[in-house]
DNA sequence: TGTATAGTGATACACTGTCTCAGTTTCGGG
DNA sequence: CCCGAAACTGAGACAGTGTATCACTATACA
């Protein structure tokens, strides 16, 4: 079953809570580090074999919009998703060699990114940033 | 017919200059904005019916390997392929509203990423942004 | 011009993601 | 505690993305 905290959060972005939401926000729980679309089916599919997949895509879009699960891409450029500790628009690192993630804070982007509105007369509505290496346990 | 300075590139990088490359190069050159797979597909069909798919999705790989052009995420999450005039590993600001997109050098983001490095004992091996929003003509 | 080898087309396969529609479940109010 | 509006679900169809194989072909270079 997903975390109070998480069902704190999915009920305050007026979402309701169902068996195979939980069941989605369990498998990423367990996992600790991105998913493909693929593992959260077949997690799921173990536990309760009837949920569908339209239902887990549906699922996660959720998740995302409540700013609970970040998609990612993953090395390859496969996309993946994410349970986020951190609320609120964030970044992350990935260790290519362990696949965990590090949170980037927006605080720590936001002046990179006003210097380059400044540099180019642009207005960033959205970033999103893929940053892959190895994190400080796996040099 | 690809552009003399983006065959030279591609024979620099080792690879062979072919009737198939050219017109995937060419879709893009015309396009002057990132191309989902499909619509290459599609604009290449149109001058060449026989180019098949798989070869389309070898010279994206080929071209991106060469540095001539980068795999780019679009608004909605979608890859799209955008060709590159700048050499070297760089950034690209995108414009949700005209679809074009602006370089932004490596060195703009190098010292942002070394913050980050020291910050959280990272080693980055491979960074790519997505930076969504308006140019300073469409705003 | 000849040839080693890179590139090609067809086809099959796997994954990602969206849509529809009838039926079900949840949440909040009474 | 029960009821109903509205959100959610499952099945299945569909479309796009991307990879692999294998026999065949075209390219670059000596």
């Amino acid at each position: 079953m997903g975390s109070a905290a998480v069902r704190d959060r999915m009920l305050a972005a007026g979402q309701r809570i169902t068996r195979q939401r939980d069941e989605v926000v369990d498998a990423l729980e367990r996992a600790r580090r991105p998913l493909a679309a693929r593992e959260i089916c077949d997690a799921v599919a173990e536990s309760n074999p009837d949920v569908g997949r339209a239902t887990v895509f549906r699922t996660l879009h959720a998740l995302a919009a409540a700013g609970i699960v970040q998609r990612v891409t993953l090395a390859g450029g496969r996309p993946g998703y994410l349970l986020c500790e951190a609320e609120g628009h964030h970044h992350h690192l990935v260790c290519t060699s362990c696949g965990r993630t590090i949170d980037l804070p927006e605080s720590a982007v936001t002046p990179f990114l006003t210097g380059v509105e400044e540099a180019h007369g642009f207005t960033v509505d959205h970033s999103s940033f893929d940053v892959h290496g190895r994190c400080a346990s796996c040099r």
